[in-house]
Parts: C-alpha cells; structure tokens; sequence
DNA sequence: CTGAAAGCGCTTACAG
DNA sequence: CTGAAAGCGCTTACAG
C-alpha cells in the first residue's frame, strides 16, 4: 500500500490538515520547522498524492477530454485530426492540463459514451469535429458541461472553432478558373461531417454561378480516405469528357485522384489539374508537389484548448471563432491543355 | 449539482447498498420492481455514475497512461510515434481502455513528472520510446506500477517491446551490396533514444566486417528529424569523395536528404541511392518512391496494450517481444554509376 | 495556531 | 433479504 497523509501524521504525532497544509505549502500557514519534518518523511517513505482522492473533494481533474468523431478505428492517423491535436497537446502542456482520449466510441451504446464524458474524468471536453447528426453535444451542454467544437458549427450560440470553406472553395475554384479551367470535377468528403457537406455544398453553389462547368458524374464522393479519392477520381477521368481540374476535398483524396490518373495514363497537371485541401506534412514531397489550402489546424487546435481553459477556470464565455486558410500554389495545377 | 446515488435512494426510501446493487445490476440480487423504479428514477433525474469516486473505492481506472519520451512539443506529429499511438489507440478501444495522454514534460522537475505517472489516474503506463538515460522506469517499478516499454530494452527482465535494429540495418545494408554499393554514408537518429543507438552501432559495427566503406564525415547527426537530415546530407553530399548510397535512420531524415540532393543537383538514385526507415505513410508517394524498412509498429502498439492490460487483469507477466522489420524495395536505390 | 471532524460519491463487508 | 456503516485519501470549514 502507497503511503498516505494520514501514515505521515501519525508518525510525526500531527494531524492529517496539518500534513496537508504542508505539502501543499498552504494555505493555511505551518512552521518551517514541522513543514520540513514533513517533507523529509514524505520523501522517505515515498509519499506521493492521490490525484483521484484529491479529484474527488477539489472536483477539478487538471484534464482535457477528447472526444473523437466517431468510430476510433485509425482515428488519429488522419492528417486533418493530428495536425489539430497536436495544437491540442502542445497548448494543454502549456496550461498543464493532461489528455484524456476517449475510446469505445465503436462498440457501445449512446447512452454509455454519453456517460462516460461526464462523469467527472476531465474539466472539459472537445468535441473533435463531431458528426453532424451526434446529440452528445446537446447532452454535454444540458448536463453543464464545459466544452467546446472543432469542425462544426451550431444553431445555438455554442463555441465553435471552425474553418471557413466557402472561402476554401472559393479559393480553390477561383485559382483554377484564373489558369483557365471551366471543366471542373469534385471529389467530396464524408457528408456526415460539417467540412464535406459544405464543401461539397460551397462547390455546387459556384455551378450557379455558371462560373465553371460540371457535370453530375464529375461530382463523386470520396469519404476523405485515400481508397475512395481514388475509386471516385477513376470514375471521372474515365468519362471520355472528363474535366480539365479536379478539386477534392482534402490531401488524401488528392492522392488517390493521382493514382487514378497514373493508371489512366494521364499526366498531372498537363492532362488534369488536381487540388486538395489541408497541406498535409507530405504534399509538397509527392510528385507533382500538390497544390493545396493550409488550413492551420495547429492554431485552431491550441485556440480550441486556450478558450476552453479561460471557461474552466475564470468563467470567461469561449469565444468562437472562425479560422482563415492560404491557398498554397504549387505544381500540380496548371492551365488547360484545350480550353 | 449532478444526481447521486443517495439523492434516488432518499426519494425512494431506499439504502444506498440498493440502490448501487440495482444500478450495477449486482453482484447482490435486487428485486426486479425495485430495480426498475431505480433505473426509471435515475434516467428521470439524469444520474451518471461518478468515475472518480468509484475509482476512489475499487483502485481501478480503466485508463491506460501514455508516458511521452520527450518533451512534447510536437511528439504527436512524428510519424513513428504516431504508427504506434495508432496500435495502442485501437487496442484500448478494444479492450475497453481509456487513454491518458501525461503532458507537461517539457517545464516541470522530474520529481512532478514521476509523481504524476504514479498518483491513481491510470492502471498502467507505457512508457513510448523513453529516452535511455530516463529513470522514470526505474521509479514506476519501484513503486510497483504496472508498465510497459517501447522502444527500449532493460538491463533486468522488464517488459519490452522492442525492433532488431541490428536486423533493420542489415537488411538495409545488404540491400545496397547487393546493388553493388561499397561506399555507404549514414545518417543517424537521436542519440538519446535507443533507436537511434543502435542503429549508429550496427552501422558502425558492419565497417569492421569491411563489407562496405564508410569515413568519418560520411557519418552525421539527424536527430531523426526533417531539418537535420537535410543539413548532414549537405555535408555528406557536398564531399568531393562521396559515398554512393546514404542509409538514413529514419523516413523522415531520408526526404531531408532528398532536398539535399536536389539542391546539390543530384539524381536519387542515379547519382546517390537513398534509403530510410519506418515506411511512413507518404514513404511511397514521394519522388522517388522510397526504399525503406517497414517496422509494423501498429502491431507492436497493439501488443503494448494487450500485455499491460493481461497483466492489469490476471497478473500475467508481460511477455518482452521483438517485432520484425520488413525491407521495401523501392525506387530511391539502385546500382551506382561508377563502383 | 492546530486538531478533530465532515464530506466528496461511491462500493462492499458487516449486522440484523 | 436489505439497511446502516465503514472506508477509499484527500481538502477544508469548524472548534477549541
């Protein structure tokens, strides 16, 4: 059994509040000369406190929860969720608060993940770009639970940290129309994720517009996993009127439009223009360096951990905010062939 | 304040004991009438069971403790780090395991450090890749806290999860003999951590064999990281009389030395075969594709977890394994121009 | 100034 | 069968 407050008390004949106040340095004042004793013991028998007694009477944990989107399976590995948890890790070291991940989130029913973000584990949560159908927001919110949202938005007033993609779109679109480009196809994301739906959404909006052409079969989903990117981007380029740009949603897709394109022996960006979006770690190293928007997920991240934090521990409102993103021009677009 | 347990036992005029039997669903019976009205009651008053004071009375957590190496600053983001958070993350789901994430390594006195591994928030602990000369595992065993290590081996039978460097840089070496490759530079990891070790050794160990040819600035310092794999590369490429294959410890530091070649106008592999190791994710994206050594650290993340949790759970040992590597020809090797 | 005691929200041995 | 009580290891209001 660890050593307890209560095994140093009754070795040195003081009461428990009195070891405590001690270990603590306060707040309430011990003599130099008994806070030493106390010290010296402590170290000797190897006294170290019990985070969880202590959790249970202060009520504050010093953690972070996290909240993953969805199914766990391979979560993290996805450049989009690790360029913001890594915002996440580096601004919690800062404030000194630990991580806690949320598991489980496969296998179980509602009600049971529901419970285990609150109860009592962490100070807060982050919802890390939750599913545009899940209530456990709306649950966390009834039961007074501070949070706040990456990747989503809300009706309500609640705190989000989220990107803009209509300008994402807008960006991408008005790069490859100013190379000439009027045939554009789009490969989407996951459309129970806010950033697929409104991408995919901000893309259509644009057809209006007549400023660029597509057709129904150059629109495809792509779930924004590689595999897919590249079922979708075959799909499309095989079409003997194929577009002359293709615009996906995030980086991996992009690379699986690419192997795409290899396989039909097309060539990047002579034959077929592709974009992506989040700049990930190696879309500059690909060949051609893939043409992208950088959407500075580290800082939404660490804002995410800023805000929250300033609400757990002064009460201050978490302010949502909207995060600006950079077009990021490289060689995998150029202009048409034919216009 | 949230619903707690004796809140439905005075509505319902029934002892604590009851009401935490019926909610628990045992191990004592409890009437299938009163049962009910407990569960009917608690979903009316939104009860969730408090973690930390059941943590408080049982000592068990649920919560699986990631000891970082380092300090944190962007650990998350090293793709070697990540394969293995992956295999744990995964596992933990499975196994029904929280995961804690301890931050703060970067500012506090290791006294803080190892009293926060060790004060009940967690089960168990692995330790990622701890640096050799950390004394943390000395701290955690001492106290009896069950662990695991990654990374690393230990002078005594503590439970380690380790690759065959000596394996790994044979294979690669081999590799490039066998294209016909004497003269070979090599850049190597972190000296802290036993990777990085290890492989410098077996690298070092093969000059004496005189199967290949190395000197003194052929062999530089990359601290597995991008930027300095780069740096050395230039030292090593610039050399008038310079090797004709460059193993690099790691995936990273490899791309480094591919921008080096680019700028010193080098053809990889033509002018200078390349060779890493991890088989990062983007390993095979590049240009060109990269020859490397795939570690499975997916796998050996896995394995952490389920013997950590066997031992948590039946007290089993911890069986030490040695993972496999596998070498991924690519096309950033070749046979050298001149030999 | 310092000790005895209550209490955080549970689980579970102990009584009846 | 079920309730009253002890206890997990702390913090902190309450007494003296």
């Amino acid at each position: 059994m660890p050593t307890t407050i209560r095994d140093i008390a009754k070795k040195l004949n003081l009461s428990v509040s009195t070891v405590s106040y001690a270990l603590n340095n306060g707040p309430r004042s011990v003599p130099e000369a008994v806070k030493l004793k106390v010290l010296e013991l402590a170290k000797e028998l190897d006294y170290r406190p019990n985070r969880i007694a202590k959790s249970m009477v202060t009520g504050r944990t010093y953690t972070i929860g996290i909240v993953p989107s969805d199914q766990f399976e391979n979560f993290i590995i996805s450049p989009f969720i690790l360029q913001c948890m890594n915002g996440i890790i580096n601004e919690c070291e800062r404030c000194k608060y630990d991580v806690l991940l949320f598991t489980r989130f496969g296998a179980t029913e509602e009600f049971d993940i529901s419970n285990s973000i609150s109860d009592g584990r962490v100070d807060g949560l982050i919802f890390l770009a939750p599913l545009v159908n899940s209530n456990l927001i709306e649950i966390a919110d009834r039961r007074g639970i501070p949070f706040v949202i990456t990747h989503r938005s809300h009706e309500r007033e609640l705190p989000t940290f989220t990107l803009d993609n209509v300008q994402i779109v807008r960006d991408a679109i008005n790069h490859l129309v100013s190379l000439g480009h009027r045939k554009i196809g789009h490969i989407y994301g996951s459309l129970v994720l806010q950033d697929g739906i409104e991408r995919r959404k901000a893309f259509e909006d644009l057809l209006e517009d007549k400023t660029i052409i597509s057709q129904p079969n150059w629109i495809q989903p792509g779930n924004f996993v590689r595999e897919e990117g590249y079922t979708s981007a075959l799909k499309i380029l095989s079409d003997p009127d194929r577009p002359t740009a293709l615009f996906c949603s995030n980086d991996e897709m992009a690379v699986g439009a690419y192997k795409a394109a290899e396989e039909l022996g097309l060539n990047i960006p002579e034959d077929i223009s592709i974009m992506g979006v989040d700049n990930a770690v190696w879309s500059h190293l690909i060949k051609p360096p893939l043409t992208t928007i950088s959407q500075n997920l580290h800082d939404l991240g660490i804002t995410a951990v800023t805000e929250l934090t300033k609400f757990i521990e002064k009460g201050e409102r978490p302010q949502s905010q909207h995060f600006g993103t950079e077009l990021i021009v490289r060689a995998s677009t150029s202009s048409p062939k034919e216009k």
